[in-house]
DNA sequence: TTGTAAGCGTTATCAA
DNA sequence: TTGATAACGCTTACAA
């Protein structure tokens, strides 16, 4: 069945009645050709119905303009947000995302890496999943360029996005602190992802500082069901926690459905609550989450930045520390 | 500083002592080679670290394994979810999913279209946004599949998958007929497009059939904010209604939220509400939200096997009619 | 089953 | 500025 379908460069060279060198300049920014030349063959292409073949292209090129986008749960909201983010701003700076979707586990990280090498992708942004310690070699090896978001690999050679957790951790200390909480709590999901550990261990070391105690408690994945099982198990022990700090909105949400529904505890009167990722559902008046926003904007412009920049060896570069904004909603009781 | 970055099938070819072509057949399923040659040849290619092209490959079979995604609004619970599940299903197919977002407006669809075209993608997915009537021809010119979404484009060639909204529209009439709601009401977005329209007119429909008016409001985006909006307009009315469907679940959590938390109705004892999509938010405690589940999984693989048939020039199944399934939860009264 | 050779649609090089 | 020509890495007749 696979007629001819496409217009090739040749029919177009034909028609406007120049060389097929001169079509291929005609479609390469900054190229060499006369106006006139240049708008024979742009005509010429228009009436033909011919697209630049990026196949031809990126094989040439030794370029083809894909990112490869590596990612687990995007129909959460922080990552369908920060994919969001990246797909537009890649499109803006002339490429092209192939989104791998690693759900199914089973060495499907690796996988979708090779899928990104078969396409000769400029580029891979891992989002998500963990990826095992050869792929940094292996996409060093095939001229690749790797983006690791909120995940720590020790690695040189990817670029890093990380936020400042342990900052964070330390501010909702201070906010429980003032708000007259003393038992504080910390709910996580047992993933023990590198950014997850660090909101955990900041938030349990700063409270030491204080003085304080921390109950901490891990359970199943960063979904909202895991913050109710978390509730479960946190507001059942003798000395109820007065003030939480879930490690996601996600678990946070969770946490405060069950701590008003199935404990009727009132948030934030009896019990405050702090999240992480501000995602849409924190703003929503059933939760009026307090919480941290993820920079996605920030971090998405980063790794395009990174990937649009000439390679360059500077290791200090190959690290980026953003800011996580502290949001202030009603779920912290007032001081 | 783009040397010699990947191996070719010629190096693995000299390494593995056949010729080039043995190479491409081991890599091809289904090819006649022998045991050995291709032991040698995995081999080989294991040792040097090659990855078939696959731009090359594309370019002679004219066939590029890829399947463009077109979405607006991939942040939302729904189109996120649906592209969680086309992801997965288009890589089970061995196919790729290459993302374009189209929320910057500006043709943005039909510039999507030619990044897919360029790239010579096998076929398009159209999940959101509005494409002009020019693009299924180009689709066909460029011998591109086309698959559209809950959008009705009557032009023949593309598969059209939609939901039976007409049919659900009914069974919310009936259901808030039967708990005893007399004064019906439909919240819709502006944006007009057929499947919400489905929605909206079969509910009018059914109930007039029942012998009942409804009043219906439009407004903004399908969002949770437009929702808190349309609340606003329909609880202030002098005859304030009873029941409400709203065309997505993001607007039935607005308008449940502004409800009880603006204007201290209780749900659903004296107002009962009903939704549409089943996003996840839709179970959390704080919802319980009576609604629709959008079968997405059916929907991925509908387009997935569609998408992997030989093209048959049937134009019975190029329009896909699904079912979408009424999951009760709290929000609506008992009778 | 295997190898040879001809293409696929580009871009890069080099004269003109 | 232009046009011929040689790659790019692969698949696929065709012949052996």
């Amino acid at each position: 069945m696979s007629q001819k379908l496409f217009v090739s460069a040749d029919e177009v060279a034909k028609r406007a009645g120049v060389s097929r060198s001169a079509v291929s300049r005609a479609f390469t920014p900054g190229a060499s050709v006369s106006a006139s030349t240049r708008q024979k063959v742009v005509q010429a292409a228009e009436e033909l119905g011919y697209h630049v073949n990026h196949l031809a292209r990126g094989l040439m090129r030794n370029e083809s303009g894909i990112v490869c986008l590596i990612v687990s749960d995007v129909a959460t909201p922080y990552r369908s947000a920060l994919l969001r983010e990246l797909t537009q701003q890649l499109q803006l700076a002339g490429k092209v995302a192939m989104l791998v979707n690693t759900d199914r586990s089973d060495g499907s990280v690796d996988r979708a890496l090779q899928q990104a090498i078969r396409y000769r992708a400029d580029a891979s942004i891992i989002m998500s999943g963990l990826p095992d310690k050869s792929i940094a070699q292996l996409c060093l090896r095939s001229g690749q360029r790797l983006v690791l978001i909120n995940r720590d690999d020790d690695q040189p050679g990817p670029l890093r996005i990380n936020l400042d957790d342990t900052e964070a951790a330390q501010r909702v200390v201070t906010a429980f602190v003032r708000a007259g909480c003393r038992r504080l709590a910390f709910a996580n999901s047992d993933a023990g992802t590198p950014s997850l550990m660090a909101r955990e261990t900041g938030f349990v070391a700063a409270a030491k500082a204080q003085g304080l105690d921390v109950t901490v408690e891990r359970y199943g994945l960063t979904g909202y069901e895991s913050g109710k099982v978390l509730a479960q198990r946190l507001l059942t022990k003798s000395e109820r926690p007065d003030a939480v700090f879930c490690a996601t909105d996600l678990l946070a949400c969770g946490f405060m459905d069950a701590a008003r529904h199935q404990f009727s505890i009132s948030v934030p009167e009896s019990l405050s609550i702090v999240g992480f990722d501000d995602i849409e559902q924190a703003s929503w008046s059933s939760y009026e989450l307090t919480t941290f926003a993820q920079p996605v904007m920030a971090i998405a412009s980063e790794a395009v930045q990174w990937l649009s920049a000439e390679p360059s060896g500077d290791p200090d570069q190959t690290s980026k520390r953003l800011h996580a904004e502290f949001v202030w909603r009603g779920s912290v009781r007032a001081g």
